[in-house]
DNA sequence: ATTATCTAACTAACTGGTTAATTAACAATG
DNA sequence: CATTGTTAATTAACCAGTTAGTTAGATAAT
């Protein structure tokens, strides 16, 4: 008999939660998205940015769903209703972030700029890409690091269609120049990577810097500093010594 | 009477498979840290060894206690022995990394060559041990992102001890050559950071690399060619065009 | 009524860390 | 020189907490 009642109790106190739960959302979100239909958009967008932040910082494995549901302010099975697993969900931002890049980078290798001007403009492009997108690179390393320990099922996919493409006309315009006079006979093969490190180094090693120079590295004023140090630096390891064509920014 | 003789029974094959089981592993590790009191130092180093591996391909979230133990040949409980957490032993394995990087380029920096060579022998010192010791960067790689995310308990004491002294020897090397007029007026809080992403970043995306061009980039050959093309870089960013102290490396 | 959209509650598997027991070496003791 | 006790090194088994992913519905628009 006491067992019943006990029971019952349980019963009636978890309906009373439930209401109070209830009421409690409807308050908080003022009836917004409550139930179905409210902005699937809205909703499916809201998730892809806030995968992008968790994984930036924390990494596939450090990435939690249910960080990434209440980021996004919405139920954790909705990642799964929109997105296979995590992974998938992974690989969605990455196209994203990296769709986005190449895009911006190809406005400037299209353009019809002489080879000097170009590759500063390639250079100062990817640079402000990265000063105003600063999860790209997190995402890049994170990726990197992945494909090292073979984990990645992304990175075959991104070379192919991101990397690739760009490589490949950054190259050309590295040897044209070459032939024109105006650049040092570099090899690309090893220029292009030395060129992205520079750019990109400095972001990924900001808390590094941060407590080397005791200031914040990543201020607008500081981030301008760099971009000119970063021209200065590639135009000098390009540009041939006592040439005319030395657009090279200095401070 | 069946009951104490079943127990017997078990008794028995406990003790077999005891015997069996010490066979088994002086078979294996010809006598080496059997049971107790075996060689605590081995078995330390070898947890730390293992701790480097996977720290650095899975980083501390994707790092696994039980494989780590597994790697080590080692019960996982005997990582607790010897260390607090997981985090410690990260930190030991980081300070381990650090101090004999620190130690290598402090060689150079205390050696008394000229300032042009000097900053060349820094750079190949650098790049060397980097070559020979791939799993420092990326130790320091996933610091980085630890730190940006603002979870690391190491990075301020790693600062201080490895990366503050050396950045200060080096600026100050760049400090003097700028003097002697064999350098450009460069700004070594700047430069510092440019030369290491320039040796850094080629192993760190070894995985593109590889992808990209279609061939290992870590092949001895490849590295010595990647050697060449840095300091030829770093070279013709630094030195001084139309100087005779260009002792930088061409292919 | 159906369908697209959304949720709370649940589960199976896993993971860092603990515990109590076991082993070997060694020193002291009888 | 055997026995005993002590201590450091090592382990199997366990546990409490977490986590990716699931399920059984609820809600609203059509």
């Amino acid at each position: 008999m006491s067992r019943s009642e006990s029971r019952d109790d349980v019963r009636r106190r978890r309906e009373e939660i439930r209401d109070l739960r209830r009421q409690m959302r409807q308050s908080r979100h003022e009836l917004r998205r409550m139930g179905s239909r409210g902005q699937p958009e809205e909703s499916r967008a809201a998730i892809l940015r806030a995968v992008a932040i968790e994984f930036s910082e924390q990494g596939i494995a450090g990435a939690r769903t249910d960080a990434i549901a209440r980021a996004a302010k919405v139920n954790k099975a909705l990642l799964y209703y929109y997105f296979q697993d995590k992974e998938t969900l992974y690989g969605a931002v990455l196209d994203e972030a990296f769709g986005r890049m190449k895009l911006a980078i190809f406005q400037v290798l299209d353009s019809s700029l002489p080879s000097s001007e170009k590759i500063v403009a390639y250079v100062g492009a990817y640079f402000d890409f990265i000063a105003s997108n600063p999860i790209y690179p997190r995402l890049m390393q994170r990726e990197m690091m992945r494909a090292r320990a073979g984990d990645s099922v992304h990175i075959e996919r991104l070379v192919k269609s991101y990397f690739e493409p760009i490589y490949h006309r950054v190259s050309e315009l590295l040897h044209k120049g070459i032939r024109e006079g105006v650049f040092r006979k570099v090899d690309p093969a090893h220029f292009v990577p030395s060129m992205i490190a520079t750019i990109v180094f400095y972001f990924s090693s900001a808390p590094v810097m941060r407590r080397l120079f005791h200031f914040d590295p990543l201020t607008p004023e500081r981030i301008a500093e760099r971009r000119a140090a970063v021209l200065d630096f590639i135009s000098a390891a390009l540009f041939k010594p006592c040439s005319s064509a030395n657009p090279g920014v200095r401070q």
